[in-house]
DNA sequence: AGCACGCCGACT
DNA sequence: GTCGGCGTGCTC
């Protein structure tokens, strides 16, 4: 009986979105498991897939090609995971290949390598045949051939002369280092060394005073014995010591942070960890939403039922926003777990990332600290799932598989029988209505712990202030704030919030202004580097000295980027030293903690920045924070934006005087009177909450209604148009009553990177037959291949612009 | 995604 | 007459 293994190949396309049947040779049959990572071929390629299914039949009546080798000893994706991925592809619209993908570490994606064979048919007296190959039978395909190259290739394939052969590669390599197993007493009493080898003879004297058990490396058993690691060697050699080769941590977090106990909790922290506890002990799939103001303790919370999920023999996932993950932060968790903790973050390199996915799988690691792809640690037996500032958008990715690792944390929730906490100081609507309804219990720390009070916040009205300021974007009241700070030696932290609001070249003359070639924006002007550049597609240009169009010199620059708000305020305040903090000066590995490093040290007085530096950051020195623009994001067209604003204002708030020095916030704004302001600077969440419902009720929005964004796109805008009209013609259909669609409408930037797109919103309560049409209209739509037409599916989406 | 098969314009 | 353009369709 011949066993056929189900494989999903590694091609993300519509088309070959689904399992292929494969024959597993004999001796593979014992080896093969589903969630496996295989190497099949594929045509005329050889491709990784993931074996998803053993069968003892074919459904497909052809001739099976058979399984060309495994790449892991053990399944890469366990059950639990291989359903999962199963689940994101289907909830999100993503092929079950990238979702797999998705699962595993950079570092276990597959490489593929195209390689050209010369055998011995292969003419030995063709001048540019001895040129490629020179003395090697295989090479790197060449790339950028001629046509007559390409042709005379072609021809020696004919002749079987060369063939083309797909290598896969697996770049996941545990690290090692050379070592030493420990010697049995036995063995070095029998040990013999000349009395003039003085080395040798320390350490054969130390090893039998002092022994240590399994094994060491060679810098290690060096560093012991106080010996070189040459003479390690020479022992080794010397047949004494018997080598080993030892698996290294890339990633050894400070092994001597110093542990620290639970600390004692409130009577509002004791009664929610109580909750929380309770649930992890009865197995509940239940999802509780701790609503706590910041200071309020929640992580301490985190920390105690996290212990109750360990003292019962289960693991733990917690997941903080990318920006979140500070080194104080991740240190918190290391001074209560030690070692039994994994953290999974960008600032670790693929290596690093692949050995704590190896610990976690292995068991080695109990409780998983990471941003959102760490929602899909290889855990088993979970016990507990945390999500601290649940309301962050980046808790959704935003390219595909588009999934919200809220949503992919309750179904692993409901999988392994254990609550899910999410944690905020102001949720997201989404969450905080769920608990209104009883869907999610709602647990509250209503007090910081120490008491100390929110800083005052006061509102700068800009419209008001315009005669009296000092310049277009510094009010009095701001300056003289920054200025007092200064003179008293504290720090303040100034947020400008950049979006819409980039710098750009403009002819005063006639009006010209510097426009990407690719797309349908304005490029941005980049001081520092001297260039202009388009901030969605990257294309560069260099600033013109002279208007290409009426030729005068006016070339003159507005907006206001950070680079040009530090310039003005280092004119404004000569003394002061200012750090600037954004998207270009973050941009290098640990860039962002550098600069935050610098900052909390006392090397600057003001950091000024983008969003970025809302969040994430913690610094009791600082004792004024100023909003240079408040409102720009509610300038937006999109129903999240009060949301945004509030959430974000909320927490810049939270950042002034957390020391023992009393703080004070100044907020600018066009918009003094907007809700999302006033009630921002009073920290009143509950009263945003009840007032924003109404207005997203009134708009049909979430909560009230979920929503679905398609995007077309194509190279064509007049493609793009016709085929979004024919999307929504055969989508309205297929909806009820109730459902609305909204569009096609261009998107606000029409063309990117020379695409045209289009968008269609639908609103909906629920109908059912919503997701299997919109597949089945994917699937049976040829004209949209044709047309190098594109459809992204986001449901839930973050942003609708 | 690749890669091959297949049917129409400018070259040896 | 052939080379090669990229439209179309398939990969177990």
């Amino acid at each position: 009986m011949t066993q056929v293994a189900q494989v999903v190949v590694d091609v993300a396309t519509r088309q070959t979105d689904q399992p292929y049947d494969y024959a597993i040779p004999d001796d593979l049959v014992s080896v093969v498991t589903p969630g496996m990572r295989v190497v099949v071929p594929f045509g005329r390629r050889r491709l990784q897939g993931f074996v998803v299914g053993i069968q003892d039949h074919a459904a497909f009546d052809g001739k099976l090609k058979p399984i060309q080798q495994v790449m892991d000893l053990e399944p890469a994706l366990d059950h639990e995971l291989l359903a999962l991925s199963k689940w994101v592809a289907n909830t999100t619209f993503a092929f079950w290949i990238t979702t797999m993908q998705t699962m595993l570490p950079a570092a276990m994606r597959a490489k593929y390598a195209r390689l050209l064979v010369r055998t011995d048919q292969f003419p030995a007296d063709d001048a540019w045949g001895r040129q490629l190959f020179g003395r090697s039978q295989t090479i790197p395909y060449p790339e950028d051939l001629t046509a007559a190259q390409t042709k005379q290739l072609r021809q020696w394939a004919d002749q079987d002369a060369v063939r083309v052969e797909y290598k896969v590669k697996n770049q996941a390599r545990a690290k090692t280092r050379k070592g030493v197993h420990a010697p049995t007493a036995a063995v070095l009493a029998q040990v013999t060394v000349p009395n003039r080898a003085k080395a040798q003879q320390k350490l054969l004297t130390g090893l039998q005073q002092a022994p240590f058990a399994g094994t060491l490396t060679y810098a290690q058993a060096a560093q012991h014995y106080d010996v070189s690691e040459a003479t390690i060697h020479t022992a080794e050699e010397a047949g004494w010591l018997q080598p080993a080769t030892l698996t290294i941590r890339r990633n050894p977090l400070d092994a001597q942070t110093e542990r620290d106990a639970p600390k004692s909790l409130t009577p509002d922290q004791t009664a929610a960890t109580d909750q929380f506890v309770t649930a992890v002990t009865n197995k509940q799939a239940h999802t509780f939403l701790l609503e706590g103001v910041t200071g309020s303790g929640k992580t301490e919370v985190y920390l105690q039922t996290i212990q109750a999920a360990l003292d019962q023999g289960r693991t733990a996932l917690m997941l903080v926003p990318e920006i979140a993950l500070t080194p104080q932060m991740v240190h918190r968790v290391y001074a209560r777990f030690g070692t039994a903790v994994a953290v999974l973050h960008s600032g670790l390199s693929d290596g690093e990332k692949y050995d704590e996915w190896r610990r976690i799988q292995h068991q080695q690691a109990k409780i998983v600290v990471g941003a959102r792809s760490a929602v899909f640690a290889p855990l088993t037996n979970i016990g507990v799932i945390i999500i601290d500032e649940e309301h962050e958008s980046s808790y959704k990715q935003d390219d595909s598989p588009r999934y919200h690792a809220r949503n992919v944390a309750l179904h692993r929730a409901k999988t392994f029988h254990c609550p899910v906490i999410l944690g905020s100081a102001t949720p997201s609507l989404e969450s905080r209505a769920r608990a209104e309804k009883g869907v999610y219990t709602l647990v509250r720390l209503p007090e910081r712990i120490n008491e100390r009070p929110l800083p005052p916040v006061h509102i700068i009205d800009m419209r008001q202030a315009g005669g009296a300021r000092v310049t277009p974007d510094f009010s009095p009241e701001l300056l003289s704030a920054l200025e007092n700070t200064l003179a008293k030696h504290e720090q303040s932290v100034l947020m400008l919030n950049r979006r819409g609001y980039s710098a750009q070249a403009m002819c005063r003359n006639c009006g010209w202004i510097a426009k990407c070639p690719n797309c349908d924006i304005s490029l941005t002007v980049h001081l520092a580097a001297h260039k202009l550049v388009c901030h969605y597609c990257g294309h560069e240009a260099p600033i013109p000295t002279r208007c290409p169009v009426c030729h005068s010199d006016k070339i003159r620059f507005f907006g206001t980027g950070t680079e040009k708000i530090e310039d003005q305020l280092q004119k404004l305040l000569p003394t002061a030293r200012i750090l600037r903090m954004d998207a270009d000066s973050t941009r290098k590995k640990g860039g962002h903690a550098r600069i935050l490093k610098a900052f909390g040290s006392g090397q600057a007085d003001i950091l000024l920045g983008t969003q970025m530096i809302a969040k994430g950051l913690d610094f009791p020195t600082v004792t004024l924070v100023g909003v240079i623009n408040a409102d720009t994001a509610l300038g937006m067209p999109d129903f999240r934006a009060s949301e945004r604003t509030f959430q974000l204002l909320t927490q810049v708030a939270g950042r002034a005087g957390r020391g023992d020095k009393p703080g004070a916030v100044i907020i600018q704004t066009y918009n003094p009177d907007h809700y999302a302001i006033q009630l921002a600077s009073h920290q009143d969440y509950e009263s945003f909450f009840r007032r924003e419902m109404v207005v997203r009720h009134q708009g049909k929005y979430p909560p009230y209604y979920y929503t679905v964004l398609l995007t077309i796109s194509a190279p064509s805008e007049s493609v793009t148009a016709q085929e979004a009209y024919r999307i929504a013609g055969d989508l309205k259909p297929l909806l009820s009553k109730t459902a609305i669609v909204l569009g096609p409408t261009p998107r606000s930037i029409t063309r990117v990177n020379n695409r045209y797109y289009y968008q269609i919103l639908v609103k909906f309560k629920k109908e059912p037959a919503l997701g299997r049409g919109l597949h089945n209209l994917l699937t049976n739509s040829q004209s949209l291949a044709k047309n190098h037409v594109q459809v992204a599916i986001d449901f839930e989406p973050q942003q609708i612009m």
